[in-house]
DNA sequence: GTAATTTCTAAACCTAACTTTAGGTCAAGG
DNA sequence: CCTTGACCTAAAGTTAGGTTTAGAAATTAC
């Protein structure tokens, strides 16, 4: 009734723009904890529409739903986060960001001299870096391996 | 027999470190084609550990599997490309990383001015851009969408 | 000329991040 | 009161990019 109950999923769901099926999944990632009314049904603070916006930024900055729950664990549990609390995670975040675009223009400073030069000799340039490679995919083994020139 | 006959499959898997069952994958998605010996087993071109090795380098830069077909369909059919078609294809590779590493400092340019300023309201920042969630994934809508700072 | 490797195909399985479906319950309006 | 729309759970389906498995055939090694 009154607007101290809360807001609905659906109501979160078009305030963030977010699916009602992707705000479920996420509670049950462990980003988002909403208590539940009388018949069962969950109900949000109106910071979680915040929180929510952070998951979505910290998305399209590449980070994975687990790093993004981990990121969110700075925030302090007692109290609503202020705009300092977002400022000091959000530091957190430049730092993934940061590190992704190193990694993107040090292989585009070697593209150059590696694929620019034909010889796709991968071993032999600055491009084969496993712990970059580590991170793409949890299946799989994956890591370059070159061949000499005459290939 | 004789080295003329071609590579096989484990052996192209060893020079270039890919799984064979990737190999054959790759095949199945039309960036690889190698012809078959008498025995029905797939043999290949020297070129093709290139071939690979750019594939694995564009992935890297973040191309889906479709997309490296179609920077390969840059290079001629007819005869095994030369290093001089390699440094052509690899302009288109180097446009799309010069793509993704601008779309990620823009929005770190962004980062302090939203996020930093703590209210997280994604549709009066220039974070908001459609064009770059939509690469994202085929499945569901994903759009960012902020709220009033009062949340 | 066998025995051990490789390779073959097809189909099932895997992770991430969700969506869809099915069948049922809750809440709000008239 | 009762209908309509929002919400519930659980399970199955989806896409990308592969891996694993199973059973059979081809190669290679000795």
């Amino acid at each position: 009734m009154a607007a101290s109950e809360g807001l609905a999923i659906g109501a979160l769901a078009r305030r963030t723009g977010l699916a009602v099926s992707a705000i479920r999944y996420y509670e049950a990632q462990g980003l988002i904890s909403p208590w539940r009314n009388a018949g069962g049904q969950r109900r949000y603070q109106r910071a979680d529409i915040r929180r929510l916006s952070f998951v979505m930024i910290a998305q399209q900055f590449g980070l994975t739903l687990p790093e993004i729950r981990e990121v969110l664990s700075g925030l302090p549990g007692n109290r609503t986060p202020t705009p300092q609390d977002w400022k000091d995670i959000s530091v957190t975040l430049r730092a993934h960001l940061d590190q992704r675009i190193d990694t993107l223009v040090r292989l585009r400073d070697n593209l150059d001299g590696c694929i620019g030069c034909g010889c796709l000799s991968l071993p032999k340039c600055a491009l084969y870096n496993p712990d970059d490679r580590a991170k793409s995919n949890g299946s799989g083994p994956r890591y370059l391996m070159g061949d000499s020139p005459e290939a």
